[in-house]
DNA sequence: TTGTTTTTTGCATATTTATTCATTTATTTT
DNA sequence: AAAATAAATGAATAAATATGCAAAAAACAA
């Protein structure tokens, strides 16, 4: 998915460099083979939630508002991630597999991801049921969860 | 100072009101009975560190970004406040004294209150040193104060 | 697969925001 | 106080960002 192997980037240029506008984005992008217009670029940073604000220094940048950004003060992501073995969409709703025991470390850290996406999530032992928000679509969680755990889709296809 | 009452106006119908645009805001402010241009809105919403960000609805919002929001989160303030009895500049720093043994605590709020344009304070029993940081004026020190402590200037005059 | 629906995208443009420049107002200095 | 300096402001405009619409791509269903 083209989209979202540029949200990821978008994520990480603003967080490592400071950004003013999106036609410096834009070229930043480029620099990185990844191609798109303006447009779909302040598509794109809405969707994640970034904004511009001063930076204090009389000009502006890039920046995620606080509620996505807070995934990044979470650690454990290394140990997160391995353990997960299995996505699977159901009734608007998703369920995933961890290694026996992780569901709920797995569940606190997309918990405390603090994605607008996710109204909440139950942990069993290997189970998790990743509770949407309304209007949230299953491609919107894909992408969301794809932004908490970069790498995820590459590791588990969605059964 | 109609400057300073603009300031703290808009930031007090930023963070009660969902405000989308800068002409909205315009009309909010008119309808306090404060007149300004959409060009002086946009200087002042640089300089208070308030943006526009996604409100994760589709839309967006102004917000105050995080550093300079921060105060709002600290307690105490009707405490702080009373206890300032005189501001000073001196040689591009300020000096603040309050009543004794009050030096520290309303030290404590001012670093707190994480506003960019003070590099940080330094506090006795009865006499606080702010230091600003380079590039700010002290008339930036003026406004930067009265939105951390509203009616500072009110109470206080410059001596 | 093929047809159907949904999502994504670019183009062109509307909307919104930032800045330049000239003027006014406030502040500081002598 | 008057003169000099700095800060604030508005009008006009430049710059930047968002969006309507049509086309293309992707996801889905039969």
């Amino acid at each position: 998915m083209q989209k979202t192997k540029r949200l990821l980037a978008i994520e990480k240029i603003i967080a490592e460099e400071n950004i003013s506008s999106q036609d410096i984005l834009l070229k930043k992008l480029k620099g990185k083979g990844i191609i798109c217009t303006q447009a779909t670029l302040s598509r794109n940073l809405r969707q994640i939630g970034a904004g511009r604000i001063p930076d204090g220094k009389g000009g502006y940048r890039y920046l995620m508002s606080d509620i996505p950004r807070s995934y990044r003060k979470i650690t454990g992501k290394l140990q997160v991630l391995p353990a997960i073995q299995e996505i699977i969409d159901a009734k608007g709703l998703m369920v995933i597999r961890t290694l026996p025991g992780n569901a709920s470390s797995t569940a606190y850290y997309i918990d405390n991801s603090g994605r607008f996406e996710i109204a909440g999530t139950i942990a069993g032992d290997d189970t998790i049921l990743v509770i949407p928000r309304d209007g949230i679509t299953i491609p919107q969680v894909h992408s969301c969860l794809e932004i908490v755990l970069p790498g995820l889709h590459d590791k588990v296809k969605n059964k």
